[in-house]
DNA sequence: CCTCAAAGTTGCTTATGTCAACATTTTGCG
DNA sequence: CGCAAAATGTTGACATAAGCAACTTTGAGG
């Protein structure tokens, strides 16, 4: 379990009434979240746990989408540090990457309520422009992928950007993918998971070594930052 | 748009008081899920639009889950109809699977919500046993993926199993991933979707050609069958 | 015809999201 | 220090939803 206390992003640390209800609504989001497996637990719930009336939560969130979009946030940010972590002691930049493959699948079938929320739409919100908090943690993510690609994962170090987002493109979806089909239980068991993402992400490199296929004009890679 | 008209399993045909109840709240709710781009309409909401009380749904539907798992039945019924419609004049295998990818992905970006509640674990209730349906229906949309690969698409054709799974397993967590990350904004601009999937496609089964990775022992590719 | 089960209806209970008005605490400022 | 204003939290209310129960209508089959 990695220590997520520091993550959350209090507006402020000023002891209230409460003390610190926002992280208090966030953690218990996450508790119920994990618990239950579903998005469609009350805020009302989430307020009782807390153990404040049913409406202080509007006080730090101006709606549920909102208190989702910052569990989601939290989200990106845990599954940056697994990754962080897992290539912490690592050199070569092939390791890295595959140990970062195994993370980001690993951390999807760790808990599949929390990545289907942070990948469920609701940082899309072009729409109403709500949420720009988990874009930038979503961004911060990519980043170590981006570092690994640039390092030499690939064989030889890459720096034409359109290759780089390419490369990306292709490890990225594959490794969503896998996850997703895992979490979904669509291939399985996932107690294979490391066999599998073995499996898949060596036929990747493979075929990214010999020809990698650069992005097309005009073809982002990553959330789009805000605006 | 395809029609849907015979896709919808209605249980039984005979016409009474509504004439076809069934058939009329399962359209409904597609209709909403793809206006409101969300799962959060209420079956009171159908029964209005399907001109009923707002009880009657629940002659046809334990639940609102029960409900979605129709839809989302439904959605793997359509998906599979267009695979099999973009790949019918096609001869080469290779051409084929190209085709069925530009479908698959092309029918995530149509209808976001449809394609995330197909996939979004409705299925995969092992938890309470409830939906079947969807589960061979999504079987019958992998049973395509496995022709075109068995007839060669990968240059020859493959009979071993366990590379047929291993190669599906890539090739299917490619486009679902790709899929995914279009439909969530995660990369971008979808318009350029054509591009991209021809792109990472053309990648992936160069990859597959050189070298196909054989699944382990005991993994399972695609839904796992009734029991 | 007449009975019965399927299909649909009305009404109730409980719970939720969210607004509005009110109470309390903290902070900032003179 | 002292107080006004802003930040937090509370109570109450409203509209709407899920789902259960009891009742009514209708079509089918003996």
């Amino acid at each position: 379990m990695t220590d997520m206390t520091e993550l959350i992003d209090t507006k402020d640390n000023r002891p209230y009434h409460h003390g610190d209800l926002y992280r208090a609504i966030v953690e218990a989001a996450l508790e119920v979240l994990s618990e239950s497996q579903s998005t469609e637990f009350s805020l009302r719930e989430l307020a009782r746990r807390a153990g404040v009336s049913h409406n202080a939560p509007y006080k730090h969130f101006a709606d549920k989408r909102d208190l989702l979009a910052a569990v989601s946030a939290v989200g990106f940010e845990l599954l940056a540090m697994r990754m962080a972590e897992a290539t912490k002691e690592l050199d070569g930049p092939r390791a890295r990457l595959a140990a970062m493959a195994r993370a980001y699948v690993g951390g999807g079938i760790n808990n599949p309520a929390l990545y289907r929320l942070m990948f469920g739409g609701y940082l899309g919100g072009e729409d109403d422009g709500r949420p720009i908090i988990e874009r930038t943690a979503a961004h911060n993510m990519k980043a170590l992928i981006v570092d690994a690609i640039t390092c030499g994962a690939l064989g030889r170090p890459i720096s034409n950007t359109r290759m780089i987002d390419g490369a990306i493109l292709v490890f990225w979806s594959q490794m969503h993918g896998l996850t997703l089909l895992l979490v979904d239980r669509l291939v399985g068991p996932s107690d294979k998971l490391e066999d599998m993402t073995e499996n898949v992400l060596q036929g990747m490199l493979d075929g990214l070594v010999s020809s990698i296929p650069a992005v097309p004009e005009g073809v982002w890679v990553g959330p789009p930052l805000a605006g």
